[in-house]
DNA sequence: CCTTGACCTTCCCGTTGCTGGAAGGTCTAT
DNA sequence: ATAGACCTTCCAGCAACGGGAAGGTCAAGG
């Protein structure tokens, strides 16, 4: 299957398919005429990669939970705590910001948002105490 | 004030600081030496640039917030629709992240976690019927 | 048989926002 | 005079690709 019919089949652009093949996370056989070979097998694990990535796992980590996958005497165990490694990276993410949005909002309310030059928003970033908590 | 003390009295690396010059956000004159010299002015500019990057805003962004800060023309509606549209970024990655976790979760609740090679959650990156619902 | 157009190949640059490091100049204190 | 703590520039690299150029290949139609 050339790397158009990958693409087609796996959702992942071509340009995405050769990178990963370049950083080593799937390489393909090549047919005579030097063209990129997939067989039902790759289309596979680059959709179990397109997906892991749409979860918000690194390449990095994607290549672990790939040689995971291919791995059929791999323990659960293993996968779970990359899992919730990943969940609680993702919370803190949320976290910060969920700060972030809060803050935004503390300064918007305040500013009139007219025509008017006084803005409690640049205000606040010019000075510390105001950015606190201004609730 | 020579960059190490910008960089003291602004809080960002010297890196950064160099680098906020390179892009032309930040220009600070040049003494005798050819050393960087930075005025009291200089140091605000750099604290509401890091304060604004913290709030998530990006480098261009800053530039458009920082030319706000020191127009004392600008009217407060046009910073705070930067602010707002900042709002519903955040709030829309807010969304994906949440996502994310919750289809995580959905997926490591199922996982034994043990010695086993049984796995749904590669089995569910592996088939996009369990990552739907598996509620 | 030739051409056209849709594929495919490699290669290199750009993105965002820095960070690290090397090679060298300057300043201050001992 | 020399050490060390600064400072300078430039070069390279991170993640994870995307855009585009220059060129090879293949299948269909005239």
């Amino acid at each position: 299957m050339n790397i158009g019919a990958a693409s087609e089949g796996s959702g992942l652009p071509s340009k995405t398919i050769r990178y990963y093949e370049d950083i080593g996370l799937l390489v393909p056989r090549r047919a005579e005429n030097g063209y990129r070979d997939y067989t039902t097998d790759d289309i596979h694990c680059l959709t179990f990669l397109g997906r892991a990535r749409k979860l918000g796992f690194s390449i990095e980590e994607c290549r672990n939970l790939l040689s995971l996958y291919l791995d059929k005497q791999r323990s659960s165990s293993e996968v779970k705590s990359l899992a919730l490694q990943k969940i609680s990276d993702i919370n803190e993410r949320l976290q910060e910001l969920t700060a972030m949005r809060d803050m935004l909002q503390n300064l918007a309310r305040e500013c009139h948002g007219d025509a008017r030059p006084e803005c409690p928003i640049l205000e606040g970033l010019a000075n510390a105490a105001l950015l606190k908590e201004s609730r």
